[in-house]
RNA sequence: GCGGGAGUAGCUCAGUUGGCUAGAGCAUCAGCCUUCCAAGCUGAGGGCCGCGGGUUCGAGUCCCGUCUCCCGCUCCA
C-alpha cells in the first residue's frame, strides 16, 4: 500500500486503513484461546511444566512480567505516588499471633460451617447438634454447608525443629502487615492522619477451588491501600477511594460496559467491615470480583492492639484526641487486574487477533521493522530502532513477511510498527501502522519519538 | 474432596485387526522470493506416545495400577 503524501502535513487527517478481511469484531469468548495465547506469545506458562504442571499455578514470561511491571507501576503511581501515602514491603513471614488477631487461625483451622442464606460462620462443634444435623443456621434459620476444614493458610516451620512452637503462615493476605506497621511508618514518616499506606505483595491461600487461569490462584499478589482515618470521617473517605479505583480502572482502558460494582448489603458483610464496595468485571466465566473497598473501622486496630497489649491509639495533635483510627482500605489483585486487561483487550476478526491494550500496558510500544530483509532497509532500521528503544520500550523483527510481523506485535499488543523502506532511504520517511486500526500514515523519521509520544497523550482508550 | 472429560512434537490432531527408523498441518529457525498486512518455494530442529507394571516374538495400540490436566459445586483479591 502506497503511503498518501498530503499526510505529512496534517497529522489529523484520518490514516489510510486496509479494508478487515473478515467480519465483526469479537471479543474473548473461551478462556482456552487466551490461555493459548499467553503460552504461545511468552505471558503466562504453567508452573513446573516440564514435570506436568502444578495445579492453578502459573509463572509470567518475557511478555507477562513487563505487563505486571506495568499494571503495578500504574497503580503505584495513583495509589502511592501522593502526599498523603506512603509504601512498605512486609515480610511474608508474621508472628503467628497477627493471624490469632486478624481471625485467621479461628476461621481456618477449626471445622466450619456455613450458612448459605445470611453468610454466617459458625465453629461447627460450636453451634447446637440437633441444628448441626438439619443444615439449620441457628441465626437466620437457611440452609448450612457441610461442615468443611478451614486451612487455608499455608502452614510451614520457622527453623529447622518442626514442633508446634515454630508454626508460621505464609500471609493469607497483605493487609496484617500494614496494621501492625501502623504507628511505626506514622512516626518514621512524620504523616498525620489522615493518611494511607500502600503495599504490593504476595499473599497464599489454600483455596478449594482455585481455577479460570490467574483468576484464582493459590499465590497470589496484591496491591492494598489501606488508609487511616479520624473516625466520623471514615464514610466519607469510604466514598473518595471508591471513585478513585473506579477511575483508575477506567483510565486504563477497560470497558466500562465490562464493569460493574456492587455495594454490599447489611446481611453480606464480612466481620470485619463496616462498608464494602466490589467492583466486577464481566469475564468469560461470568461476573467476579476484581477489586474490593472496605470501611473496616477500627476493628483490625481494635485487635492488635488487643492481643499484643501494645496500644495502637493515634494522638491527634490539632484535637488533642486519642483515638484509634478507622481504615478505609482498597484492595486489589495483581494478577487478577493484569487478567482483566487481557481479556478486555482481546480482540478477533474472524482473521487477525490482537491485544487492544492501553499503551500504558502494553509490553512494548513500538515495534521498528525493515520493510524487507535487505542490508540496506536493515541498517536503518536498526538505526530508528535504536533511537525509538532510547524513548520506549521497543522491539525489531525482521523475520518473515511485513504482514507476519504485523500480526505477530498485534497478538501481543504492541500499540505501532514503524516501517522502513526503499522511501525511507532516500527521504527519510517512514510508515507507522496502527494496532487497533491497521491504519497507516507517513511520517519523518526524526520526528517519530515525539509523534509517537504525542499519540500516547492523546490516547483516549483502545479502539474496538 | 465428589461428578464428567482428556493425556502422541510448542499447538491441533492422525496412527488401520498389535508389526518397518511414530506421521501431517500450523508454529519456530535458516535460506530464497516479495516495495506495506498471515498463509509462496527449499531445508532444518523438535517426540520418556503422561508414568509404572503386565500380556506378547513384538505395545502408541490390549489389561491393571497410578499421576496430571481441563470442565461443573461449597469463594471474594
Amino acid at each position: 500500500m502506497k503511503s498518501t503524501p498530503e499526510s505529512n502535513e496534517s497529522q489529523t487527517s484520518s490514516p489510510s486503513a486496509p479494508q478487515s478481511s473478515s467480519g465483526a469484531v469479537q471479543n474473548l469468548k473461551d478462556m482456552a484461546d487466551l490461555v493459548s495465547l499467553c503460552k504461545r506469545r511468552g505471558f503466562v506458562f504453567p508452573s513446573s511444566e516440564v514435570y506436568g504442571g502444578i495445579n492453578a499455578c502459573w509463572d509470567y514470561g518475557p511478555l507477562g512480567i513487563e505487563l505486571k511491571r506495568n499494571v503495578k507501576e500504574l497503580w503505584w503511581k495513583a495509589m502511592t505516588d501522593r502526599e498523603d501515602v506512603e509504601g512498605i514491603d512486609a515480610a511474608i513471614l508474621m508472628h503467628p499471633r497477627v493471624w490469632e488477631a486478624s481471625g485467621h487461625v479461628a476461621g481456618f483451622v477449626d471445622p466450619m460451617v456455613d450458612c448459605k442464606k445470611c453468610k454466617s460462620r459458625f465453629r461447627a462443634d460450636k453451634i447446637d447438634a440437633e441444628a448441626l444435623a438439619q443444615k439449620k443456621c441457628p441465626e437466620c434459620k437457611g440452609e448450612l454447608t457441610e461442615p468443611r476444614q478451614f486451612n487455608l493458610m499455608f502452614k510451614t516451620h520457622m527453623g529447622p525443629l518442626e514442633d508446634s512452637a515454630s508454626v508460621v503462615y505464609l500471609r493469607p493476605e497483605t493487609a496484617q502487615g500494614i496494621y501492625v506497621n501502623f504507628l511505626n511508618v506514622s512516626q518514621s514518616s512524620r504523616q498525620k492522619v489522615p493518611f494511607g499506606i500502600s503495599q504490593i505483595g504476595k499473599a497464599f491461600r489454600n483455596e478449594i477451588t482455585p481455577g479460570n487461569f490467574i483468576f484464582r490462584t493459590r499465590e497470589f499478589e496484591q496491591m492494598e491501600m489501606q488508609f487511616f482515618v479520624k473516625p466520623g470521617t471514615d464514610m466519607e473517605w469510604f466514598e473518595r477511594w471508591k471513585e478513585i479505583r473506579i477511575k483508575w480502572h477506567l483510565n486504563n482502558g477497560i470497558r466500562k460496559e465490562k464493569l460493574r460494582f456492587h455495594e454490599h448489603g447489611p446481611g453480606e458483610l464480612a466481620h470485619y467491615a463496616k462498608a464494602a464496595f466490589d467492583i466486577e468485571y464481566e469475564f468469560p466465566f461470568g461476573w467476579q470480583e476484581l477489586e474490593g473497598i472496605h470501611n473496616r473501622s477500627d476493628f483490625d486496630l481494635g485487635r492488635h492492639q488487643q492481643f499484643s497489649g501494645k496500644k495502637l491509639e493515634y494522638y491527634d495533635e490539632e484535637t488533642k484526641e486519642r483515638y484509634l483510627p478507622y481504615i478505609v482500605e482498597t484492595s486489589a489483585g495483581c494478577d487478577r487486574t493484569l487478567l482483566v486487561a487481557l481479556v478486555d483487550a482481546y480482540r478477533f476478526d474472524g482473521d487477525r487477533t490482537w491485544l487492544s491494550l492501553h499503551p500504558n500496558l502494553s509490553p512494548y510500544k513500538v515495534a521498528v521493522f525493515p520493510l524487507m530483509k535487505k542490508p540496506e532497509l536493515v541498517q536503518y532500521s536498526d538505526k530508528v530502532y535504536s533511537e525509538l528503544k532510547k524513548r520506549f520500550r521497543a522491539t525489531t523483527d525482521d523475520a518473515g513477511s511485513i504482514g507476519k510481523r504485523y500480526r505477530r506485535q498485534d497478538e501481543i499488543g504492541t500499540p505501532f510498527g514503524v516501517t522502513i523502506d526503499y522511501d525511507t532511504l532516500t527521504q527519510h520517511t517512514v510508515t507507522l501502522r496502527h494496532r487497533d486500526t491497521m491504519a497507516q500514515e507517513r511520517i519523518p523519521a526524526e520526528r517519530l519519538v515525539d509523534f509517537i509520544s504525542e499519540k500516547f497523550q492523546n490516547w483516549n482508550g483502545p479502539a474496538v
